[in-house]
DNA sequence: ATGAAAGCGCTAACAT
DNA sequence: ATGTTAGCGCTTTCAT
């Protein structure tokens, strides 16, 4: 333990007998420096246990490879995929995910606000509640900030989201091939917007179709929502046979507010369809038929939105939406 | 937009008519400045939009505020949960997480010597596989590492981990209260040090009270995993009246095998027993009985370990145990 | 309590 | 291609 304090590019300037310029450009990517030389200076380096200070670096380019990921209800299973696959992608791009998980959203500006302090490289929120005024904020400080599943008439931004109008048709669509003919759906309260934006679309598309779609509320978007609501409300629901559950999570208690709670058995009585696909409805006693977004597209979209931001800050404010696919399973016919 | 250039401490030490020490110890929770200067330095600040740079403040003091969490199979619930408690504490301490999940354990050691050089205040070690050699360099560097959960014959740092022999133990006494005689126990193949170590000693308890107990192995520790080893292995075990699952993600394809693909009644033909008790064991398709551990308090432990060396590096290496409670439901008697 | 001055370790213009 | 010279924006002795 000879060495207490972390080399320097000046030690190594001197061990490669060399100048500190040329370390600093041996270890930056394009920059013009003889092979040779660099290699000299690398092999210094290794010797004495040199690696370039990320902060000091930092400071100097005012650019710090930081991205935060503002993100709420960590746990539940589609968000935790989305922020495993966001971070995956976040490092392989070379930027480092800042995990920031909203839990009251009002300690959510001042905990952003203190982000931003460390020059982010991009924010990518994929929180519910939308800190309208930080979006801003960024905006200023020229950190480009892509939302996804967000209001869109929410302020600027990127965007990465479902349309809620396609969404809500496929739903419909899927339904009715299998025969639905009384249709009901989940509409939880928190507001979401991705999510109530299509279940509105899925019973507009009903309306105009000329089906009659039952909207019974639920406290949120868990599974326990989602089982309380159908058992809440199942008078207004037991003539139907055909219900959107609005997301995956609340549909796998919609499936057990109905088989055990209320003995119905699915799909012969009423035929269920969730939306997100996660890995939970795959499972043997649920099986559910569900609507998957591609989250893996969403996440690269993403990724590649804040890149073209950071590259071009003038890029007009993009929009793309996410491919959506039926996976039938058992509880629909 | 008359300011394109972030205002620095210059600028408000301008305003203020103070000395850009006087700006730095108003922005510096301990330091000795007059409360009335430190007002009119801040109303300053405020006026003009400055806030302190993080990059310049950390190059300065040779510390970010930055932890990193190393996290495998994010996507799994007791993971998800485990990192969103995680990154709360952090950042309730005043701590960035930045989130590093381990996708191919052939890329972390890169990916975490890169992180080194962010002047890490921290590294919490959640994920599978132990990066052996990274521990000692971050050591070297006194940066404090926190291990959750991985095998203790590796180098050093704090530890904070479920005992397995206890674990073992509580989950053979839980099944043996509820009247089960002839015990089995999927063995996950991956070999985690954890899961492993306590079907081992479930195992051994079993044999040292005279009981026997078939181990099943698994192909890992996913729900498919446990449902597919007990489909496979189904001769060996169809004499047992209980089974302990290892985790409760497998726990819930061991289920589902059971009652799904074989036919077999729980808990009145076998009874079950999970470890985790994640989200999903409590869903009424499941209402699983399951060994819950305490996930706040051991994530309370790391940081504060974290902490602790932080403040005193000379702090001899800490190992605790977090505590383990049954949680009966209905598949068990 | 306050100010002056000296860095923290690096990169980037500008010469050569 | 390489070295020289300035900073990046902050904190921190050290005087006062």
């Amino acid at each position: 333990m000879t060495d207490h304090k972390r080399p320097t590019s000046f030690d190594v300037a001197r061990v490669a007998g060399v100048s500190r310029s040329a370390v600093s450009r041996a270890f930056t990517p394009g920059a013009s420096i003889n092979a040779q030389t660099r290699e000299k200076i690398i092999a210094a380096a290794q010797d004495i246990g040199y690696r370039v200070n990320t902060l000091a670096r930092n400071l100097q380019t005012q650019e710090s490879q930081l991205v935060a990921v503002l993100a709420s209800r960590m746990d539940s299973p589609v968000r935790a995929r989305q922020v495993k696959l966001l971070t995956h992608a976040l490092i392989k791009e070379g930027y480092r995910p800042l995990l920031l998980t909203a839990e009251s959203a009002s300690d959510v500006p001042r905990l952003l606000s203190s982000m931003l302090d460390y020059c982010l490289s991009g924010m990518i929120v994929t929180s519910d509640s939308p800190p309208d005024a930080l979006i801003e904020e960024c905006a200023k400080l020229q950190v480009p900030v892509v939302l996804i599943n967000r209001d869109p008439s929410l302020a600027g931004g990127d965007r990465v989201q479902i349309d809620p109008k396609a969404a809500g048709h496929l739903a419909f669509d899927t339904l009715r091939a299998a025969g639905v003919q009384r249709f009901a759906a989940i509409l939880p309260q928190d507001k979401t917007y991705s999510v109530a934006g299509r279940v509105l679309a899925f019973q507009a598309a009903a309306l105009h179709a000329g089906f009659d779609c039952v909207l019974i509320p639920s406290e949120g978007q868990s599974y326990d929502a989602g089982r309380q609501a159908v058992i809440k409300h199942w008078d207004q629901i037991s003539h139907c046979d055909g219900i959107f559950g609005a997301t995956d999570l609340a549909t796998c208690g919609v499936l057990d507010a109905l088989r055990h709670d209320l003995g119905r058995s699915v799909p012969s009585d009423i035929q269920v369809l969730g939306f997100d696909d996660i890995e939970q409805a795959s499972w043997g006693s649920y099986n559910m038929s569900s609507i998957k977004q591609d989250l893996e597209g969403q996440v690269s979209m993403a990724v590649a939105a804040m890149r073209q931001r950071l590259t071009d800050p003038d890029t007009p404010a993009s929009l793309q939406y996410q491919t959506l696919t039926p996976v039938l399973r058992g509880t629909t016919k």
